[in-house]
DNA sequence: ACCTGAACACCGTTCAAGT
DNA sequence: ACCTGAACACCGTTCAAGT
């Protein structure tokens, strides 16, 4: 009964329209960029203020505080994900699409794996998001429950494929080049895993891009199989 | 050719044998308990020392630095996983507890979902986990890429399931309490989208931790089932 | 070999004061 | 209504100095 309170910009009363000053909306694009650039560590309120020729404490002004600024961050990647109508292909390739959507976006956007993690999806966008996916697994045949046990499994495949591949894009310093040196660490790690080590060396030669590629749809294709057989039961 | 070196702990030549002084091990495990009690935002070096007793900076003679730290520290939460062996059930029964013992693990340690964007898991526990699990579908019937594929499909759908689990415990105050505060949140957030605000007012009755539980069986059968098609073929 | 404190360059946030 | 700077309570990390 007395619980911490739960908050969240998406349940405070939004700001009154925007007068002559900065706006949320332009605050909220600047700090994308800024993720995008520099990651979730290089967001600061200080050179976010910086960047808009503002005083270090004017944002306080627009948002609450900080996490209040991620989460409205947080909501335009979900803005990105392009869910298909399904009434025009089939729901699996509907599926499909949004699948490597949702991938394409978060890597994109790294800083926001981070996220996920840590505050609920709650803005307009991830909802909208959510809505347009349900009718999809509806639209597919899912009914009561497994409509969204259905879109939770999608999507938690999703991104748990992609979270620890962000990982592996940062440890690499978000280019391709040094694989090898990458390549001998693992290895280096993997010492006394005969088995894995083989692995290891067995793509020594494999652009480890397109591996993924296939790793993602290899898995995809088995979580649409799985969730088809569901739909025939 | 000039990348970025790539760093991690288990990369570097590890210290010598442990003196009369502190040992890294105590440190990693005061670290865990740390992280455990206050979450990752609540780890600083600062405090850390203090509850050990030394002085701030100390463990910078055991550590080179934070991430270091936190590397070893999300290795030992590697250790807490149990990868059953094949030989005794049947493969699926193995995949199966070993993604339920994974997520258990993860939601003790919330602050390890974190993590698993941030840094590659290379440590020795989480290698021997990986080792492992590979063995298990090698058993399974798997080949070639298919191993390491159905491998990393399982996992993904773990920590994808998981990882946002940990989002809403932390924004609920980790308790159970406060459950309908909270579902008055998401029906506001929700509002505008009928499908969806008809959904979040049907669980009203439902204990969400059953529920999600239910979603994670339901994912996971879907998920052992497609693997199982792959198999086939 | 191990530990320390001071110091540096940062943080998020509050708040009284300005326009 | 909007913006500011000073101030507070923190950070991680370096390094010369101690034992």
């Amino acid at each position: 009964m007395t619980g911490k309170q739960f908050t969240s910009v998406w349940i405070r009363e939004p700001r009154k329209a925007t007068g002559p000053g900065r706006s949320r909306q332009e605050i909220v694009r600047a700090a994308v960029e800024m993720l995008d650039e520099q990651g979730l560590g290089g967001l600061s309120m200080r050179k976010l203020g910086a960047k808009l020729s503002a005083g270090a404490t004017s944002l306080y002004w627009y948002v609450a505080n900080k996490d209040e600024l991620l989460e409205l961050a947080y909501d335009e990647v979900w803005a990105e994900m392009t869910v298909p109508d399904p009434g025009r292909v089939g729901w699996r390739d509907s599926a499909s699409a949004l699948a490597h959507s949702m991938r394409q976006v978060i890597l994109r956007h790294p800083w926001s794996a981070d996220l996920i993690g840590s505050m609920p999806a709650l803005g307009p966008h991830a909802m909208g998001v959510a809505d347009r996916t349900r009718k999809m697994f509806k639209a597919a045949g899912f009914t009561g429950l497994d409509i969204d046990f259905a879109n939770a499994t999608l999507t938690a495949y999703v991104f748990g494929m992609t979270i620890p591949e962000i990982a592996w894009n940062t440890a690499m310093g978000e280019r391709g080049y040094d694989a090898d040196e990458m390549r001998a660490a693992v290895a280096r790690a993997a010492a006394g895993h005969p088995d894995l080590l083989e692995r290891i060396n067995m793509d020594t030669h494999d652009d480890p891009q397109a591996m993924r590629e296939m790793c993602f749809d290899f898995g995809l294709v088995s979580m649409l199989d799985g969730l088809e057989r569901r739909l025939a039961t």
